[in-house]
DNA sequence: CAGCATCCTGGTAGATACTG
DNA sequence: CAGTATCTACCAGGATGCTG
């Protein structure tokens, strides 16, 4: 159950739906690096869920328009406190974090290149 | 960043750690399902962020107990509502799935065996 | 007990091509 | 435009064995 609403797309897509409805392009392009198969999939559990609503527009251009239900307006609030948490405390963790690597060199004797970087 | 948080294994790991030092066997236990592996490296990519801190005792048997920092405490608190929300919504997205599973019988006609099941 | 190194597998995401 | 279908590659994660 977590994992659904903990799933990467998800978080970034309802982060779109909540300023109102979006075309399918429209949340292609707004969240960068999302394939559009991944989009369809994510969106396509969302709906399973009642998270969001899809409404089909038999136009030509056809077009097809994503909105939150109730349901997904609550889990999107709920999901926009973890990303003000992150925004606040990103430059806390990665200051941390490059401490935290900078003793790790130290017990790590000599990082010499041996075929390569890490990994 | 969101990727770090919304990591399963991190989600459960801080719901626990938020009643308190735990030793690294009895997340184990009270983790189900989760391998020593990716147990070992929840918790190094926690403390590298500041999450978590990491106590080692000297004694025999060795003893490590892994407890909240401030950080992880304040981000415990965050998940925390959205483990909430899973809860108090679980019943009615799980409704509504099953719901959409029975509409999209109707159009796929019949689900007739082709080799093996879908996928 | 806690943790690391290694190997291996399967699901997941990317790329590509086609359709209503 | 908004999908579906198929193929492939990659790497997250499980299993195993060893160490301090």
């Amino acid at each position: 159950m977590l994992d659904c609403v903990t799933d990467k797309w998800t978080v970034l897509v309802l982060g779109l739906l909540r300023s109102g409805p979006w075309r399918f392009g429209q949340l292609r392009q707004g969240i960068e690096g999302v394939s559009q198969k991944m989009l369809t999939q994510t969106l396509r559990a969302l709906e399973r869920d009642g998270i969001v609503s899809r409404e089909v527009f038999a136009s030509s251009p056809p077009k097809v328009e994503y909105s939150l239900t109730p349901l997904g307006q609550s889990l999107a609030a709920t999901l926009d406190e973890l990303r003000l948490w992150a925004e606040q405390h990103m430059d806390a963790v990665l200051r941390h974090r490059s401490s935290y690597d900078a003793a790790a060199m130290r017990h790590e004797p000599v990082p010499v290149n041996r075929a390569g970087a890490a990994r």
